[in-house]
RNA sequence: GGGGUGGUAGUUCAGUUGGUUAGAACGCCGGCCUGUCACGCCGGAGGCCGCGGGUUCAAGUCCCGUCCAUCCCGCCA
């Protein structure tokens, strides 16, 4: 070993020792005649010091540079009163250097890496220079805290009696959901694999193999566009079991996070979370995975506004659709910006418009559409979103869902925007889980003309609902669960069909699906059902959405070592990249020019 | 595919109603300095103002297009 210790272990105690450190020079502050050094490596930092009687060193540090790999050997020697420096856990000590080794010379780096400069540093020079980025202790605590968690579920699910088994990644292209990455196949021209978007089938099939317990930190591939919380690759903590209803997943997983938020911040999460149904999440908070940690829920008006003198509202309640609102508390002096802002979310989630009412702090109720409304209905709004001073309400009258999602979203911006204020407040410490449950199991797709399955095709029906399958689909619920966290959906899953016939009936009648399509893509899951297949569900948790809320990152770039753009490409190495002709040759595969 | 924001020195940013030679801080280079730790002091270099058009006597600034990054909608069974 080059080294006795790492940079940051030293401490008054060791005082005389001779130790030898290696890592990378992170300042340097050169006095003339004395000289420091902060050395710097993945734990710490130590202070060494070239005094001017080991005159050797001179010609040496001429050269050294910020970011240099060096190795020192000397002495640990306690530093005096005036001297300690009580930002540092090392401190109290420093190592005066008797022998220098220069590793290797840095050129300048074309950005800072302190952190506090390097977080505003542009995203593309740092993955352009991750090899650099990732040098900084910030970046290192992400990749740590991702590994800690990663140890902790292999812990936990272990304890459980899980197996861990790998799947192939080279999966069989099942053009139904999320699109694929083609991999061509060099012995049989023509035909593609595609990377696996998830390993479900593969643990479908583990289930009839009789493993009961799987569990794998799955590598997953999408070609979807990018968000800050999505990559064209990720990795999903995928677990299937056997025998099992909805109740043993729950507190499975329930068990996992409290495992994982234990183990990484020392947090005790409290179990068992609570519990949400589908409708419920939509009707008050207007998405599906709901942020509990403020209120500013949602009412609905429909009945208020059944009949009335607002057009809007009425025609809108009297051709199915509903009247919904909710108060802003205390968000009455938002500025026209902010309002543009609001109505633009609005907008994004299809609204046509963003009405509200502005409560002046005097009390007085201001609003284009104030006229519309009579006095019953003034007062039934008053009451039930309690209306005071210096309030702003929001209204959306749509379709159901539309209305619900339209508020949603101006509540999370108007959330927002109030704690900015002060007025309430959403804390990053604070983790709100809860299972949000009974999905549809089925949404009519009016594009397509068809109902496509809300989760996969493989989630089972809620038992008592098997009846309404052909009398109304849409009312179907499914066995379907999502795990939620502060407004993310972190986990999803659902017990599965495991009888073929229920299955090929999904396939076939509801999302009509050819029967020999069905037969070319599926006909394998169809046979093996037919074997002895255990009734079985599972779940897949966001790992990379779950490693950084640990790290408390708003986007998953930052626990990845080396994410892709949101164009896709790795910037540091250029991918994706042309292929040569000869390899494009042994594939098969001819490259048409496209002009424009 | 659509919308928002941003792109000026190595980095982060400023740049007035379009008007002399485009600035600051940090970094970098040279010099000085024996107790600093965001070391200090003196001096210096460094710019295709993302790219391409256009308007204008004159464009970093206005217009059109385009590229890149990022956030969102669609999409993500």
């Amino acid at each position: 070993m080059k080294r006795t210790h790492t940079c940051n272990v030293l401490r008054k105690a060791d005082v005389g020792t001779q130790v030898t450190l290696v890592g990378w020079v992170d300042t340097l502050r050169d006095h003339g005649g004395i000289q420091f050094v902060d050395l710097r490596d993945r734990k710490g930092v130590t202070q060494i010091v070239f005094d001017p009687q080991h005159t050797a060193f001179k010609e040496d540090l001429h050269h050294l540079r910020h970011e240099s790999v060096i190795e020192v050997s000397g002495v640990v020697v306690a530093r005096g009163e005036a001297e300690v420096n009580a930002k540092l856990p090392t401190g109290e000590i420093e190592v005066t250097a008797e022998r220098l080794v220069i590793h290797n010379i840095a050129e300048t780096p074309p950005f800072p890496l302190e952190d506090e400069k390097a977080e505003k540093v542009s995203e593309d020079l740092r993955l352009q220079y991750r090899f650099l980025d990732l040098r900084r202790p910030a970046m290192y605590r992400n990749l740590e805290i991702r590994s800690k968690a990663a140890k902790a579920t292999r812990d936990y699910l272990d304890g459980q009696d899980f197996l861990e088994i790998e799947t192939p990644c080279l999966f069989k292209s099942t053009p139904e959901g999320a699109r694929e990455f083609l991999v061509p196949s060099r012995i049989h021209p023509g035909k593609f694999y595609a990377l696996a978007q998830s390993p479900q089938q593969y643990k479908q099939m583990l289930m009839v193999a009789g493993i009961e317990r799987y569990y794998q930190l799955a590598r997953c591939f999408r070609d979807e566009d990018l968000r800050a919380d999505r990559q064209p690759e990720f990795t999903q903590i995928d677990i299937e079991m056997s025998f099992i209803d909805r109740e043993d997943m729950y507190a499975l997983i329930e068990g996992l996070v409290a495992r994982i938020w234990k183990d990484c911040l020392g947090v005790d999460i409290p179990t068992p979370f609570p519990r949400m149904t589908y409708r419920d999440a939509m009707d008050q908070y207007g998405v599906d995975k709901p942020d509990t940690r403020f209120e500013l829920k949602i009412e609905d008006f429909s009945d208020c506004f059944r009949n009335s003198q607002f057009k809007v509202f009425q025609s809108t309640v009297d051709s199915g659709g509903v009247v919904k609102a909710f108060n802003a508390k205390g968000l009455a002096d938002a500025t026209q910006g902010e309002m543009r802002d609001l109505e633009n979310g609005a907008k994004a989630m299809g609204a046509k418009g963003l009405a509200f009412i502005r409560i002046t702090p005097e009390g007085e109720w201001k609003s284009p559409i104030l006229k519309f409304f009579s006095e019953d209905e003034l007062a039934e709004l008053k009451e039930r979103l309690d209306i005071g001073n210096g309030d702003l309400v929001f209204f959306a009258a749509a379709d159901w869902e539309r209305a619900c999602s339209i508020l949603g979203r101006v509540r999370l911006d108007a959330g927002k925007l109030l704690q900015q204020r002060g007025r309430i407040s959403i804390p990053e410490d604070q983790f709100n889980f809860l299972w949000v449950i009974e999905f549809p199991l089925m949404l009519f797709d009016e594009e397509a003309g068809r109902y496509v399955a809300a989760h996969h095709p493989f989630t089972s029906p809620v038992e008592e609902d098997i009846p309404l399958l052909d009398s109304d689909p849409k009312a179907v619920r499914g066995q379907h669960y999502d795990c939620v966290l502060n407004g993310m959906e972190i986990a999803g899953g659902s017990i599965r069909i495991h009888q073929p016939a229920l299955q090929k009936k999904v396939f076939e009648d509801f999302l009509q699906i050819p029967k020999d399509v069905v037969e070319e893509r599926f006909g394998y899951m169809l046979k093996a059902f037919r074997y002895g297949a255990p009734p079985h569900g599972g779940i897949a948790l966001g790992f990379d959405r779950l490693a950084s809320t640990l790290a408390g990152r708003s986007h998953i770039r930052d626990v990845i070592a080396f994410p892709k753009t949101q164009r896709g490409q790795d910037l540091m190495n250029d991918a994706p990249s042309p292929a040569g002709p000869a390899q494009l040759r042994a594939l098969h595969i001819e490259v048409n020019e496209i002009e424009d």
